[in-house]
DNA sequence: TTTATATATACCCTTTAAGGAATATTCCAA
DNA sequence: TTGGAATATTCCTTAAAGGGTATATATAAA
């Protein structure tokens, strides 16, 4: 899977590590205080962390003993921009299709 | 996996499931349709198709002997919501933390 | 240097995913 | 009602994911 997009959405894709992402989200954490809070073993958190690490997700702020993983923010500003822009797309086909069906009723069936 | 998130960004971590959602974009299409854009074999086209379908990233409209794929705007509406906020309270807990740090530093070293 | 703590990795096992080929199903037309 | 086109499903095989347990590695402290 070389596709970065792909990739994101895969690490994403598993509960375990979008209860991760969550956690996260309200701060850095050492793997331990991960596993402990979500009630994961130490060597599946550590797993799903290198997951998350490969697609950019988080980084690693090494502290002495502990590995502390904090967020990144670029992916999921990457993520918001294309949902974004492909609802936008869809919206605008649809708008676009639906104007063109009411022309062609008003030339079929004029009104004035 | 029964979380709804999980599901969607699941459906869309496959690279060949990701090529379709982006072709449907442009517009409705019949399974044959979109094999062929996509040079994928019907069956597997077909398996793709129902992943997307049971993660409700799109909806069939049957026509005489084919079934049109059609995408659904939900699904991507909760994925922009869930990643813009998502965004956004990384970020303003971040500005929180700049905000106190400053304030921590000049009550240490105070400027007047 | 030894010891303890935190984390990563290896190995094993079970499940699931994805592709290919063949076949079943559905719906229309003749 | 038979035939053909479009699509779905089944079966098989291979690869990869995820969990568990044990072990290796790294860093700090004694």
């Amino acid at each position: 899977m070389s596709d970065g997009l792909a990739r994101t959405l895969f690490a994403l894709s598993d509960t375990n590590r979008l209860k991760i992402v969550e956690l996260l989200k309200t701060g850095p954490l050492p793997v331990g205080e991960i596993a402990a809070q979500l009630r994961l073993n130490q060597p599946q958190t550590s797993k799903h962390l290198k997951v998350l690490l490969e697609a950019d997700l988080v980084r690693i702020e090494p502290a002495a003993n502990r590995r502390i993983y904090h967020l990144r923010t670029e992916p999921f500003q990457g993520l918001t921009a294309w949902s974004q822009s492909f609802e936008q797309q869809m919206i605008s086909r649809m708008t676009r299709l639906e104007t063109y069906l009411e022309q062609k009723q008003n030339a079929v069936n004029p009104k004035e």
